[in-house]
DNA sequence: CTGGATCCAGAAAGATACTG
DNA sequence: CAGTATCTTTCTGGATCCAG
């Protein structure tokens, strides 16, 4: 799991397109890969709070898409791990996903035109 | 345009995805069908107040996803419709919405054990 | 290691009144 | 008709410190 897998694009405020919460998205992205612990969570994730990483497993988990399990044993852990209906939310994230990636140019485009517009409207 | 055409799933928190600000998806929707007025743009989004309705129709704009007119003749008024990039975001919002009624059921009954779980944990 | 508790700043949404 | 201005409330995300 690359620390910098979400560098570029995510937590992108450029994307219309939101799933969940903040982190929401980009947290079943990395579990697509297989069930993976809180703090494994938190590197590519880098920047996000215990707290709001936290807050974000709730609302999945709330909303059936991920499983929680405590591991007690000898080395306590907790694991996070997809279920089907989180699985199958995949689907849609990747057509979205798919809509940013290949118009991401006239979205910048567009802003840029638009606040240059701005601009001129000001200066009158 | 039936007023009530948004009343059950939108606006609705329920739903874990989001394609702009609470109002945006809506306000594509409805230029799916034509181009609108401002006014006619708030029977269908009751609630909605002129202020944010603005604000919801400025970012789609600055986005490049709409396009806003001004026509200072005789009945002067303000249409909005979509452009070819807002019609092609349709797409993957056709795709979410899809995704979103074929597991509503499922979304809700989570929900409902989350918090039921949450109680016994309470009580316990 | 995995969080909970508390406090805080900024964004988002809404109520109300007013304007070209 | 189509907004703007102002004020208030609510929500979100984050910082910091603490705990099982």
């Amino acid at each position: 799991m690359r620390p910098d897998m979400f560098d570029e694009l995510c937590p992108s405020s450029l994307s219309p397109i939101r799933f969940g919460d903040k982190w929401a998205g980009m947290v079943l992205r990395v579990l697509e890969h297989g069930p993976r612990r809180f703090s494994e969570l938190r590197v590519p994730l880098h920047g996000v709070t215990a707290k709001v990483l936290t807050q974000s497993l709730r609302g999945l988990e709330r909303d059936g898409l991920i499983s929680r399990t405590v591991y007690a044993e000898s080395a306590p852990h907790v694991e996070y791990r997809l279920t089907p209906l989180g699985r199958s939310m995949l689907v849609p994230m990747a057509a979205a996903c798919a809509w940013v990636e290949e118009h991401w140019e006239e979205l910048l485009d567009a802003r840029e035109a638009y606040e240059n517009a701005e601009r001129l409207d000001r200066a009158g």
